[in-house]
DNA sequence: TTGAAAGCGCTACCAC
DNA sequence: GTGGTAGCGCTTTCAA
């Protein structure tokens, strides 16, 4: 573990100056061919590599990013965290992933912490519905999934209300009405939208929604199985359930397993965002989908381009995308 | 997005020197009460906090480690990753994840990289077999699953030797005979000892093993996949399958699923390393389980001690954690 | 085209 | 107990 050698090494070496060393590591100024050659040979024979640290510390810029998510056990989380990787890393940036664990506390004892000091700017998928606490953060941020529709910041989100109508409607159309829904808490935005989508759906069908079948959890896995058992076990259970998301259906595969009874006959199922479960289930469950690598990726591009420009005080961008409905096999036509 | 304060400007504000302001904040030496209260005050008020760059160049110590992985959505890698973050966290160091995609280039380019050289330490999960490129690096690390028995360097790996013949003798105590084995490559320890503790548990009880039914592919999920249908399409199939990782397991799942025929009465299954589809399936599948968030756990333990005491040479650990077979449903007892 | 030197924000050593 | 100051490794004027 030989010490790394510094600017001030090859320098020495060469008999030059540190300027004229920096100057060809940085590429940007004019120096002398034989120099240059010189330089980048004594580079690569000692291994030189210029030290982050003080780079940054002079330059102002730390080419790392942080991608904040609550889990990353949620294939959703990780696969927009992916799509930032392969965005920052195709510019030259390296991305910091912290899972605050769905706490705010966490989230933002990253951010206040030297840590989210440190970094160029911030990807988010809050754990919270109150924003103001990042109207203070002097970084470039924007909001992934969850930004409860305050613009005043970045964000990339879906079209959660159209999902859950979608999904709902579709139900209905296959002769559905007793119809329930296991969600998240209302407070954010994602929870409020995906359960507005389906009373909306309701009501447009002259369907009253029962308060028995609606089911306002949390995200979890556990959740959408004792739910599901708890509906099912009803003296009047539904016929059909939307589960607004992936975790929340795979506890109702699991209970739906659990229990011996068949999914699309016994009881119909539509799912917001696939997951391996839905895709390997017999049937297949009718999914929302969304382009959950993309949102990442959309993410990832707004936040380097504020980094890059920083003059530039444009609006705040809301990005929305589209989500579709994937039919499978796990909606029962009834009559 | 105001300026952040830097040392200097707390130290102006209340007429007092940077040395002063950097001592209350470090804590080790001693202050007066009362400039002590004065400066935390200001150091509240302003939300000043030290830049992480500007330490890390004089303490020669940045607080962060990479966890540097094939990929993130093999769940075992994901697993380890979660451990190491975990200790890493509690001890005041932030993780940086990086995914060579399973690409031995990448891998090094990273380490060679500004990064690799601005982290305190590294946890790899190498992609290639030749471990040499790593004799090189000027800072601790520890190899995770894999290290091809290169105890010159610290590693935490498991038993796979005896992981897979325990899985094989318990297909072979069911009375099988005509097993097959879906790997990855035997260049990789695992891939070496997961292969021979197959072997050896069949020579063990006196049955040849079939070459036709040893499928040395690659660890993935379409891998097992394709593999599956290959041997199940054969005139004399095999009665069992062993499918030495998780992601293979997952693909003859699939396939199993597809070909339309029974788990543990058409074919037999034991898996290594646990996963969803193998608890969601029907029946669920037997399978080699071991502390994967562990493995993680005691090689950021393990880093983190090197980190903290450079001097100490002491001679590399190698950590080998046990197996466990978890008898499900889906060996079928023959005879 | 090259070098000298200032300065980035901080710690640590040496005075007082 | 507190302040002054030299550096850490680097970039960036400014001169030469």
């Amino acid at each position: 573990m030989k010490k790394a050698p510094t600017i001030t090494d090859v320098a020495r070496m060469l008999n030059l100056s540190v300027s004229t060393v920096s100057r060809v590591m940085n590429g940007r100024d004019r120096v002398s061919d034989e120099t240059r050659k010189k330089v980048l040979d004594a580079v690569k024979k000692m291994n030189y590599v210029p030290n982050y640290a003080a780079v940054s510390i002079v330059k102002k810029q730390s080419k790392v990013i942080v991608a904040l998510v609550p889990d990353l056990n949620t294939p959703f989380f990780l696969s927009v965290v992916q799509g930032i990787e392969e965005i920052a890393k195709s510019q030259g940036f390296f991305t910091m992933v912290f899972s605050s664990n769905g706490s705010s506390l966490e989230e933002h004892a990253f951010i206040n912490g030297t840590m989210g000091r440190s970094v160029d700017g911030a990807i988010v998928i809050p754990s919270t519905p109150d924003l103001s606490f990042y109207t203070d953060y002097s970084k470039p941020i924007v909001f992934v999934d969850r930004f409860n529709n305050d613009y005043s910041f970045d964000s990339v989100s879906v079209d959660n209300f159209r999902g859950s109508y979608i999904a709902v409607e579709h139900m209905i159309k296959m002769g559905h009405k007793k119809i329930a829904i296991i969600t998240g808490p209302k407070e954010l935005n994602v929870g409020q939208e995906r359960y507005w989508g389906f009373d909306q759906a309701m009501r447009e069908y002259d369907i009253k929604p029962d308060d028995k079948y609606i089911r306002i959890c949390d995200w979890t896995e556990s959740d959408g199985y004792n739910n599901t058992k708890d509906l099912l076990n009803m003296e009047d259970p539904p016929t059909a359930i939307f589960a607004a998301n992936e975790n929340i259906c795979r506890g109702i595969l699991k209970a739906i397993h659990n229990l011996d009874i068949e999914l699309g006959k016994d009881i119909s199922l539509v799912g917001f965002d696939d997951n391996e479960l839905a895709k390997f289930s017999n049937p297949k469950v009718t999914v929302i989908s969304r382009a959950t690598n993309e949102m990442g990726k959309i993410g990832a591009s707004l936040l380097l381009e504020k980094i890059n420009n920083k003059e530039s005080h444009s609006i705040p961008q809301g990005i929305c995308l589209p989500v579709k409905l994937i039919i499978r096999g796990s909606v029962k036509k009834l009559n």
